[in-house]
DNA sequence: CGAAGGATTTTATTTGTTCAAAATCAGCAA
DNA sequence: TTGCTGATTTTGAACAAATAAAATCCTTCG
């Protein structure tokens, strides 16, 4: 079986993989997003291509085998069924809840974990609107525009958050600005690296560029 | 930060030590109940006494420091409303809730422990009816009579049922032997070692001295 | 082309936890 | 007292995971 740290492995290796479609995830990529050393990502990969988890290509980088991604979906399933369940059901704060589920889905059994996906009524999305895997392993793949790249006027409805850092996701939190929240673009400076925004209940917002890019709407 | 290799010590000997008042807890005691081999313990036994967590006597056994004690109840609280949690809130079975809970006590934190506290109402005995541990370390130390020293005739309640081995909850489960149920012991045979009692719906049932040590009542 | 710089890999160590098997000890029995 | 037996400790080795620092390899730039 999978140790928890084999899990973390594949679980970033899956993040940063979809996020650029094709090419392998270099070993620093993983190496900073797993908080490691580099030479400690190149042992493992080598020890996960072992296993048949990856394919490794010596300064290349890493790609997951089909075995797995099947278990990096999995952990991905717990970790997002989790974080919903800790704020449907314990009432934890937006903000709090990806630390708890970081070290929640790696204990959590298959058993345990149907029935929290059942009390949730078979979510889709999780709190931050990232999709839940379902448990065959299927994941909405559908892609959504950013806020830095949408036309002004238009009515926009926020439908995921793309950076689980609590300092922004509380930020988020204070200004109403969680999935399902409905606004439109005034003024987009380019220059400035600025974009202002009112919200449905007319308040009226200006946030950086960088901001900007991680509020992904529809 | 204590490993949960070092909370499960701890709460083993705990567990040990609370039934055998005074006396330190043999090495092998800590072992078979660890599923270690004999050496594994001494090793531990040494660090944990260096980290003052127990008083280590060569030859004798452990037993733990105030410190040690506390962070132990610290881990029995979080494995008993967790049990609780799992029966209540997720409906699983009586019998499968140990060993989830077992993996559980070490990931969860003290934020989501309270959550859970008082979504159960604050809640003072655990599904096998063991006590839980306050949040301050306090716990009910009351020692219950077992069913093969009680007298015949008189009524009885169940509880609490001291063996969590998934095939005996499974017994107690199909038989209503669970912690509030009411029986009255109708004949006891010492040389046969059986027991045999009528619960309240009047069924009527037949069963071990060993089995029957293991059913607390008062 | 050749050197510089940044990313990656190697190598040698450390920490925590475990096992197997040999060595030691304590208490009891003859 | 001697010796046995069973429990405990020691010793040597393994594995998973990590670090630090030296070595190596690409790519790109003058």
């Amino acid at each position: 079986m999978a140790t928890s740290t084999v899990e973390n492995y594949l679980k970033q290796i899956l993040l940063e993989q979809q996020r650029v479609e094709g090419s392998p995830v270099p070993m620093g990529k993983v190496a900073s997003a797993l908080g490691v050393v580099p030479g400690t990502t190149t042992t493992m990969a080598k020890s996960l291509a072992d296993s048949g988890l990856v394919n490794y290509a010596p300064r290349k980088g890493v790609r997951l085998t089909e075995e797995g991604e099947k278990l990096a979906l999995h952990v991905l399933r717990r970790h997002r069924l989790i974080e919903l369940f800790l704020v449907e059901i314990l009432g934890l704060g937006w903000s709090e809840i990806h630390e708890e589920a970081e070290k929640l889905e790696h204990v959590i059994s298959d058993k345990v974990l149907e029935k929290i996906d059942a009390l949730l009524g078979f979510p889709t999305v999780d709190p931050h609107g990232d999709p839940i895997p379902t448990a065959k392993g299927k994941i909405d793949a559908r892609s959504l525009e950013n806020l830095s790249g949408c036309p002004l006027g238009e009515p926009l409805r926020i439908s995921r958050i793309t950076d689980q850092a609590p300092e922004f996701l509380r930020f988020i939190e204070n200004n109403g600005l969680q999935p399902g929240a409905e606004l439109k673009i005034s003024e987009q400076n380019r220059v400035a690296g600025t974009l202002t925004f009112s919200l449905s209940k007319g308040k009226t917002l200006t946030i950086g560029a960088s901001a900007a890019k991680k509020i992904l709407v529809e």
